[in-house]
DNA sequence: GCGAGGGATGAATACGTATACACTTCACAC
DNA sequence: GTGTGAAGTGTATACGTATTCATCCCTCGC
């Protein structure tokens, strides 16, 4: 095991300076033609790799970008994470990941300026998380992806909630349902809320109420969906549909619906947020909105290319319609 | 957004040396107590954090590892990934995450070279794969996780798939099935061809024979799983169990059974392999042979970190046990 | 009073690359 | 024949840190 060649090895075997063979790595047209032709031969037969440290050092960029996620084990967590991983890769972009809930803040505020990455991708924006505002104000790129923050100046790409939560309700009322349970997670974040308020707006469009006693607020957990099903479903008169702003939690619905004997569709819809895959596994087959993971991710990552190239350009909000996706679990006409 | 400071820049504000700014930082003993707290404060009032490529160039290392991985929406590796981070974390380092699938073998070699990272775990060995020979070779210390490759002079850390398949069998036979189908992976790997000969030996040693009719091989995907499901269950005389060699497949097996209007645990019982969190979800609800995710990522980063410190120490291939879970899927003592 | 020795610090250098600058060579126009 | 410019190449330097080496001061023992 000895040290890697340097491209000053590589200038004594070729001949040339180390300069040239700079020169030729950053394919720098002031080289003659038959030089370059050699250096590149001598390169290929050590099999050289230029020292991504040194480089990085020199120019400034390491053509790495930060991920910042939460809970890989949540299926759309899971999917967002895949997805990234395949655009960044295919711009020949490096991804360091950190997840806010395994990393204290300390260790998150250093990485922020240690130059480590060229940019930021933040997939969990809260309001009570200071990780946005210390990317933004550490005046590295930064992008927040599937979650945005109200105000903040920064690039944002995100589902549009609001109207994918609207069309859901709107969609539960055309088909008859007046006794709607919704299950909704304790505000964290933009998402969620739009998602519980766009839902709303719809009922209320048309002219239906919402029973206090059918909203139930939980955390993000399977388990949690589970026990709203439960207690929504074992009362007297349960709602005839359940909508609920995460998948995660909409098969936690599916299966306390399951658990106290209530049959989908036909004793409850049940509506979720995300259409993860799972969403289409018969267990589930599960009617969703749709996230347009694909899409927000590839403008997302442009945005911070784009933005990595000009510090200085107008941010941008972009936001990207979210359709229904009808399965079985809400498949049939209501009688 | 001007330059962040240097150690220099701090050097000149404290009234010291550069050299000593560095001493501070590295904790080096070698420096007066009242020197060190007054350029602590400078420190601390600058809320400076030392350039982490620079550091790393001077010392060789980067305090990152880099992570290999395939679909991380599979619901196990997410899992794994997940602990992985939470180990890494807790441990100071990074992490660098490629995705085998997406990444060109170029870029991979690439990246084996450029000591961008102290050191390599890989998640995903198979027989083809060029990556793992190609990671030993690099030198860079590397730790196998969760899938092996025999006879590779590398540390590795597996469950012991041949007993956790061989305990199913026992547990199928004891409970009196004869009737017994396998849903196997096209080997391409350790992992799911222990999971295969293990399971099989423990049926031959009960004398329970193995229709060729009853065993099929399939790819990864829940699809698979479903469509094997839906060939061994439609059949006159279907199987009274079927074992798989992963949870991803068994899910996909109960959705088949679902689909052919075969009840589980009635009608056949399901075992899967990896005890995800998905397993115990009430749709599922399925027995499965655990991996101890938790003790093969902390032996396994624990492991390189030592090799990292003693790059001549000898290799280990450290297996823990796989115990089986009970569920629903089987819970029922056959009639 | 003087040398030895330890403790604390600064000066200088190296890590491996990219690049500004200087220099040489050659072709060409006057 | 001299001057001009372009094309290639080499020299030197900088990125920000860790570390070796040299230096200085102070204490202590004689």
């Amino acid at each position: 095991m000895t040290r890697p060649p340097t491209s000053r090895d590589l200038a004594r075997l070729a001949g040339v300076s180390q300069a040239t063979v700079s020169r030729v790595l950053t394919n720098n047209p002031k080289v003659n033609p038959e030089t370059r032709a050699r250096v590149l031969q001598v390169l290929k037969d050590a099999n050289y790799t230029p020292n991504a440290l040194a480089r990085a050092m020199k120019t400034g960029r390491t053509d790495t970008i930060g991920v910042f996620m939460t809970r890989v084990t949540s299926p759309f967590h899971a999917e967002l994470l895949d997805e990234i991983g395949r655009v960044l890769s295919s711009s020949g972009l490096h991804m360091i990941l950190w997840n806010i809930e395994h990393d204290p803040e300390e260790t998150v505020a250093e990485v922020l300026q240690q130059r480590l990455v060229d940019g930021f991708l933040l997939t969990s924006a809260t309001y009570d998380s200071r990780l946005h505002t210390m990317a933004v104000a550490s005046g590295t790129p930064t992008v927040l992806l599937h979650r945005g923050i109200d105000g903040l100046d920064c690039d944002q790409v995100v589902g549009d909630n609001w109207q994918g939560a609207y069309d859901a309700g709107r969609y539960l009322v055309d088909a008859g349902h007046t006794d709607i349970g919704l299950v909704t997670l304790t505000h964290t974040g933009n998402t969620s809320r739009d998602r519980d308020l766009g839902f709303r707006a719809a009922l209320a469009d048309a002219g239906v109420k919402i029973k206090p006693s059918n909203v139930v607020s939980v955390g993000v957990p399977h388990a949690d969906g589970h026990a709203a099903a439960k207690k929504l479903l074992s009362r007297k008169k349960p709602p005839t549909a359940i909508y609920t702003v995460t998948d995660l939690l909409a098969f936690g619905i599916l299966d306390g619906a399951r658990a106290v004997g209530a049959r989908v569709p036909d004793d409850v819809w049940v509506i979720g947020f995300d259409n993860t895959e799972l969403a289409a596994w018969e267990a589930f087959d599960l009617t969703s909105v749709e996230q347009p993971v694909h899409s927000i991710v590839e403008t997302g990552v442009d945005l911070l290319r784009r933005r990595i190239e000009d510090p200085e350009r107008p941010t941008e909000i972009i936001t990207l319609p979210c359709p229904l996706v009808i399965r079985g679990s809400t498949a049939h006409r209501r009688v």
